[in-house]
DNA sequence: TGTTAATTTTGATTCAGATCAATTAAAGCG
DNA sequence: CGCTTTAATTGATCTGAATCAAAATTAACA
């Protein structure tokens, strides 16, 4: 539901404006304050963007995986507002921003695509936001999760179990929760048999239930 | 700081497309579910957008001025996903969006200007989701005043000291608290001598200190 | 492969904010 | 203008999540 592209999408966009970078596991995509040039497509892997407050402590905004395009705040004030750091060796897709604008003056469709984008991004903020604003910590868990499984089902990977790349404090800052209530979510879930927990391994026994906790489904479509 | 644009770019927009429409307080600009067509720059007046949960409560999603641009989340699916209310007398632009979009075809710098505003509701809507996922109630509803604050002064109009168009229970629903909350953290600020509340009227006595209540300096900026 | 560091789980306690409840104040309206 | 409805304040209590603390598990790496 977030930010995607299809591969054929992503490859119409390869054609036209390439350079492909890797980033290994840990490494920075881009830094918040850095002047913006470029969208990023993931072409493979996961990564987080965060904002870094002043106390050090850094807030996740978001996760992200194969197909998303990252950079679209930055477009604002031509600098980025954010962290993107990988969580896994990944390979980007570099966009010229430029260079796109450029291109989707000529190509309708294209133009149009890239709007649909951007507007999803934000539809997909105000639903974090609407979980940040009304839900408790279990139904922010099964929301999180039902949001990954249905990426990673979009993607070909199976809806039902899957490995987290995130530690449970970064899901926590995510979600606005400290790490021992993600935990405790991760446990009671487990203890009611909706899903089951190996550590970073997450299975979904029962997905129609896991829903049901979610509760408002109106919430991160 | 919310998606914006000055007086002189309204100007331009409105010579270009330009069919003005009224609402009065309590009316729709457009509800969620409905097709969408256009975008609408406030003229003059107050709305808030809110998506409608099942069980009827209501979330706010935002407040907006003068100058701002609703909309942007309908191109996504071509379906509003919010309603969008008046709170006090308005007056709108509409902006078909395709003819927007062609325009902005031989208009690059309107092009340009159009994908900032869009990035810039990004930006804004982290910063929401950062105020949701890490302030406490205090610091949010200083956050809240002083957003509005600058806002006001960008219009032109005192920052210091202005009258809130919605009621505490809005203000609660946007800042994810519960109305009582709300009312409860007025009075702290006041207590302290860093706010007067008169009911609806608001006067910030020491932005300064204000400011420190709100602590994390980097959010909604 | 052993040692250290990071992550996760679980328990006990505390606290901010929700909830329940009652009063006061303001706004609509016949 | 008085009556009704809606909004706001304030108090008392309860509760979900934060915090503090410790143990267990996993990952990193020399």
């Amino acid at each position: 539901m977030p930010v995607g592209l299809n591969d054929q999408e992503i490859q119409v966009l390869g054609d036209v404006v390439s350079h492909k970078r890797k980033i290994q596991r840990g490494g920075y995509l881009h830094r918040s304050g850095s002047k913006f040039q470029s969208l990023f497509a993931i072409r493979s892997g996961f990564l987080k963007t965060c904002v870094l407050e002043e106390d050090g402590r850094q807030q996740v905004t978001g996760f992200h995986m194969t197909g998303e395009l990252l950079g679209l705040d930055a477009i604002s004030t031509d600098t980025h507002t954010c962290d993107a750091i990988a969580l896994e060796d990944s390979e980007v897709c570099e966009i010229p921003f430029a260079k796109l604008e450029e291109i989707s003056r000529t190509i309708p469709s294209l133009m149009r695509h890239f709007h649909k984008i951007m507007s999803r991004e934000i539809v997909r903020d105000h639903g974090v936001m609407l979980l940040l604003g009304s839900m408790k910590a279990e139904e922010r868990l099964a929301s999180f999760l039902l949001n990954l499984s249905r990426r990673f089902l979009m993607r070909g990977y199976s809806e039902s179990e899957f490995n987290l790349r995130m530690t449970r404090e970064e899901i926590g800052s995510y979600l606005g929760l400290k790490l021992e209530t993600v935990s405790r979510a991760f446990s009671k879930l487990q203890d009611e048999n909706i899903i089951t927990v190996d550590n970073k391994h997450i299975q979904i026994n029962d997905i129609a239930r896991l829903r049901l906790k979610m509760g408002n489904s109106s919430c991160i479509t």
